[in-house]
RNA sequence: GCCCCGAUAGUGUAGUCCGGCCCAGCAUCUAGGGUUUUCGACCCUAUGACCCGGGUUCGAAUCCCGGUCGGGGCACCA
């Protein structure tokens, strides 16, 4: 019997096992954005990892609003509870259910009353500038830390029934104070905040911290595997001492390191105020790098998850380029898109003794697959004479006398340069070969449709498209070609289109 | 000051757990060539890396020790 061939179903299984999978009946993950903006390729990360992983393992993933009231700093953008989901959508990613932090307040409560009772954690009223320099930085207790259960529980009570004002007592975990790691003694698990929440009023006014919260409810949400940014580490380590109390299985944690890019500047704190003053188009404008602008200017989603997951899961910080996003992303549309002639800015030129039987341009609508049919575009001319419009930097390197083609049209001689006239020399592209001429882009004065596109930097040009592109319709990705791929995003006039990459 | 983590070509990554198949694979970038009526795609070629120093071993990118460099934490932020 003749040897079976190894049968390899290999699958795109570059990225590890996750450890301990006979421990858990079910591989259970969770996204965790806090909800200040829409998420931007910089949290895509770990949007897409832990999808991939779920998926990889049939499992659940739960999206978490991570909406505990945060710093003066951090706020929560109402949008965001629309807008994060939108990108998960573009992303394809499957969720399987959403939670909210905010609705689950009394749970954290439960718990902060049974460690208390426990023991484990205490109410603490010391002045936070003086616990850190006398407490923590040196290892000692401070006095509260000594109060019995009961003692403690009349301050929590003075916590919640507002007695104590913001900052006047918050909740610290009994990590403990002789931790060789200062990070790690006593930390607070819940504080005192008045701040208004966008979902829940002004219901509760004590909040539990990150650490704390998901203590809890990696917990109770039977979450497996959690993957994450290290700056996180920490957290996980007071997770970790939770866990241990209530005997709780450990749920596996994983790392990875920073993610920054060399040509995009992400800030969301900025995004937000540029979107707020109209100095932005709005949330999906290409400098707030949200995954809605990436969608815009037709970055497959796919793309984006190749590019994330080519990471792998190294805990060092990294620095890539968006090239290696918009190299995926040609692998996976250039077959696809359809070309077509733009010219910014368009110089004209009068054409002269055009060949009578010059009355269209036809050319292909992708050169790679000629079964695709032609583009055609009207030439308008009259007694042998029409106008076209081509690229002042094509035009300024032409010196007078010179040969060369409009693209798929025919063979042209500058004649003068101001203004620019052009005679009719021939037809066949092998003319402008024989001497090397340049082939050069144009679109015809007459039925060219306004575009306005805006670039990467969030500048907007404003040019013409051949005729062809009026009848596009929105979400139409193509390749104006010698100038890059874009996408229409909104047709009329001008008809708008985000601009890719080259 | 105290703690933690990491180190493979320009960039990113595989290999490191279980030393030899790695004079180190892949992607991207860069350069050159081919092809193409695009500055796209495609094809070919080239340059280019195991942080340093010791040790263990017949043999180390892989194991051990020391050093250097880099990143992070020490918030009543997430």
């Amino acid at each position: 019997m003749a040897k079976p061939e190894v049968v390899e179903i290999e699958e795109d299984k570059e990225l590890p096992e996750l450890p301990n999978l006979d421990k858990w009946p079910k591989v259970i993950m969770r996204l965790a954005p806090f909800p200040s903006g829409p998420l931007h390729i910089g949290n895509a990360r770990m949007v897409v990892l832990n999808d991939y992983y779920v998926k990889r393992y049939k499992g659940e993933l739960i999206l978490v609003f991570d909406d505990t009231i945060g710093s003066t700093e951090k706020v929560i953008e109402q949008d965001a509870y629309d807008l994060i989901p939108e990108g998960l959508d573009y992303l394809g990613v499957e969720y399987h259910k959403t939670v909210y932090k905010s609705d689950r307040i009394d749970l954290f409560y439960k718990y902060a009353v049974d460690l208390i009772k426990r023991g484990e954690a205490y109410v603490c009223d010391c002045d936070a500038a003086v616990w850190r320099n006398e407490h923590k930085v040196k290892g000692i207790p401070c006095s509260c830390r000594g109060l019995d259960s009961q003692e403690n529980l009349a301050r929590w009570e003075k916590m919640l029934d507002g007695t104590y004002a913001e900052k006047e007592a918050a909740v610290r975990l009994k990590t403990g104070m002789t931790d060789p790691d200062p990070a790690m003694r006593d930390h607070v698990i819940l504080r005192i905040s008045e701040n208004e929440h966008p979902r829940v009023g002004m219901k509760y006014r004590v909040w539990p911290l990150l650490e704390y919260s998901w203590g809890i409810d990696d917990h109770e949400l039977g979450v497996s595997h959690i993957i994450r940014g290290k700056d996180l580490v920490k957290e996980g380590k007071i997770e970790q001492h939770i866990w241990s109390l209530y005997n709780w299985p450990h749920p596996e944690l994983m790392y990875y390191g920073r993610l920054k890019f060399e040509d995009a500047k992400l800030s969301k704190s900025k995004s937000r105020k540029e979107v707020h003053d109209g100095t932005y188009s709005g949330w999906d404008d290409p400098r707030t790098w949200s995954l809605q602008s990436l969608d815009r200017r037709g970055i497959d989603a796919e793309a984006v998850r190749k590019a994330m997951l080519d990471l792998g899961l190294s805990i060092v910080d990294i620095k890539i380029s968006m090239k290696s996003v918009y190299s995926e992303n040609r692998k996976l549309r250039d077959a696809e898109t359809p070309r077509a002639f733009f010219v910014q800015d368009p110089v004209w030129i009068a054409a002269e003794n055009l060949d009578r039987g010059l009355i269209e341009a036809h050319i292909p609508v992708h050169p790679d697959f000629p079964e695709r049919g032609l583009r055609k575009i009207p030439l308008h001319a009259v007694d042998g004479k029409s106008i076209f419009g081509v690229q002042q930097s094509d035009l300024s390197r032409f010196k007078l006398g010179t040969l060369f083609r409009l693209k798929d049209m025919a063979n042209f001689t500058l004649e003068k340069k101001n203004p620019p006239i052009a005679h009719y020399h021939s037809s066949e592209v092998e003319q402008v070969r024989k001497v090397n001429g340049p082939i050069i882009h144009w679109i015809p004065r007459e039925g060219s449709v306004p575009i306005e596109m805006t670039l990467v930097d969030g500048s907007t040009v404003m040019g013409l498209a051949e005729p062809g592109v009026e009848k596009m319709k929105v979400g139409t990705f193509l390749q104006f070609e010698r100038v890059g791929f874009a996408r229409i995003y909104k047709t009329g006039d001008p008809i708008q289109v985000s601009f890719a990459h080259k």
